[in-house]
DNA sequence: TTGACATGCATCGTTTGTCGATGTATCGTT
DNA sequence: AACGATACATCGACAAACGATGCATGTCAA
């Protein structure tokens, strides 16, 4: 089978899941604590709608990179706290080196005469 | 109006188009040269399907951002030139700017402690 | 001469993931 | 009492890329 890369299928699919992943290798995290996180992180340049997030969430938890516990914050809230998995380290490996790849060659364009 | 960039919004939806555009700063060019030229840049990590290519092209026809018309390659085929135009070059400008700005927000997740 | 492969165009339907809108509930502050 | 922040989640709409498919011509080797 050939290494196909095309734009959309390592741009985006997993991209969202990569930065919750990434975040979640600080340690267990819950939702908002998440987002808040990546819109902090990346200086609010990055918005992460709950539409996007939870979604994204629970397709961590079906393909066994999360697995998630009800808990208490800090200020005694209910909340669902993520935890990343062997399998998710893994796979934000990959992750993180197609969309580097693909970086590399959008730059390799955009930074050619 | 507040400065949104959710992911989806700027990662991917404009970036075939700014590398066509791009691509077409070099000079008037034909879909298929232009296919070409990309995956040879990004030593094929890039592949561009014709499915993806042709509905970007006309996108970017219809927002007027290049022109075409009918001609002939060096070989003597029949083929359609894209000229980028100057609403096009003020266009790639800000989707690199956008793409940059997101790519640095990305990169701060995944550097980040 | 015929068959494979490259060149060159284009569309159709499907899939995928984000997005805006919406809904629930608790807590702290004013 | 009202409001905003915290915290969860779903729904339908939408946009864009993708795989499959189709057509036509040119080149080159078997």
């Amino acid at each position: 089978m050939r290494n196909k890369t095309s734009i959309a299928s390592e741009l985006l699919p997993g991209t969202l899941e990569m930065l919750i992943l990434k975040t979640l290798t600080r340690g267990p995290a819950h939702g908002y604590a998440i987002a808040r996180h990546l819109e902090q992180t990346s200086s609010d340049v990055l918005q992460v709608g709950e539409s996007s997030l939870y979604p994204a969430l629970q397709r961590l938890l079906v393909n066994d990179w999360a697995t998630a516990e009800w808990g208490e914050t800090d200020t005694g809230r209910r909340a669902r706290f993520y935890r990343i998995t062997a399998a998710g380290r893994k796979r934000l490996a990959a992750e993180s080196a197609g969309f580097d790849r693909m970086i590399g060659a959008i730059a390799a364009i955009m930074h050619a005469g």
